[in-house]
DNA sequence: ATATTGACCAGTT
DNA sequence: TAACTGGCCAATA
């Protein structure tokens, strides 16, 4: 497991996801104050040996994807860790990260002490969040009333 | 010191 | 959420 002072605070971050939530890889870089460091956090998380100390299933990719270079047993595992927690993986080894997906308080964000430019991106990201939820949720609503109206014409 | 690798991402087609 | 491109970053398999 590497050990520097990139990947310390990765598992930092990653350690303030709560059980049942999960963070993408962008959204953990973002809280670096490294907004294009995906990669790299995927590339650390990677070496994370799996005794629980690090909750590194609580990573997804941007889709909600599942690592297929997860552990030993790849998606299977983290399949497998993710369930154990309560969180429903889909048979396209996806989770609904407009159902899962967590996002630091107000106050925790402040511990942080991002710049402003990280702070101003993060407000978009979490912005565009909003929107899609929305956009869900209308849709949801839309397909109740076409309900009724079939029960109710 | 440079090239390569990878549990990634956003934009385009 | 498909396939592909170019970009990104940390560590070097």
């Amino acid at each position: 497991m590497p050990t520097s002072a990139f990947s310390d605070k990765v598992y930092e971050i990653v350690k303030m996801i709560p059980r049942g939530k999960v963070m993408t890889y962008g959204q953990v870089a973002l809280l670096l104050g490294l907004p294009r460091a995906a990669r790299a956090v995927g590339w650390t998380l990677h070496w994370v040996v799996d005794d629980g100390r690090i909750p590194c299933q609580r990573v997804v990719n941007r889709y909600g994807g599942l690592a297929a270079g997860y552990g030993w047993g790849g998606q299977e595992t983290h399949r497998a860790d993710l369930e154990a927690e309560g969180i429903e993986v889909r048979p396209d080894m996806t989770v609904d990260l407009e159902r899962y997906q967590w996002w630091p308080s107000a106050a925790d964000l402040a511990a942080l002490q991002l710049p402003p430019e990280v702070l101003e991106e993060l407000n978009q990201k979490l912005e565009f969040s909003r929107e899609q939820l929305s956009r869900s949720k209308a849709t949801l609503r839309g397909r109740v009333k076409r309900k009724q109206t079939e029960i109710n014409p």
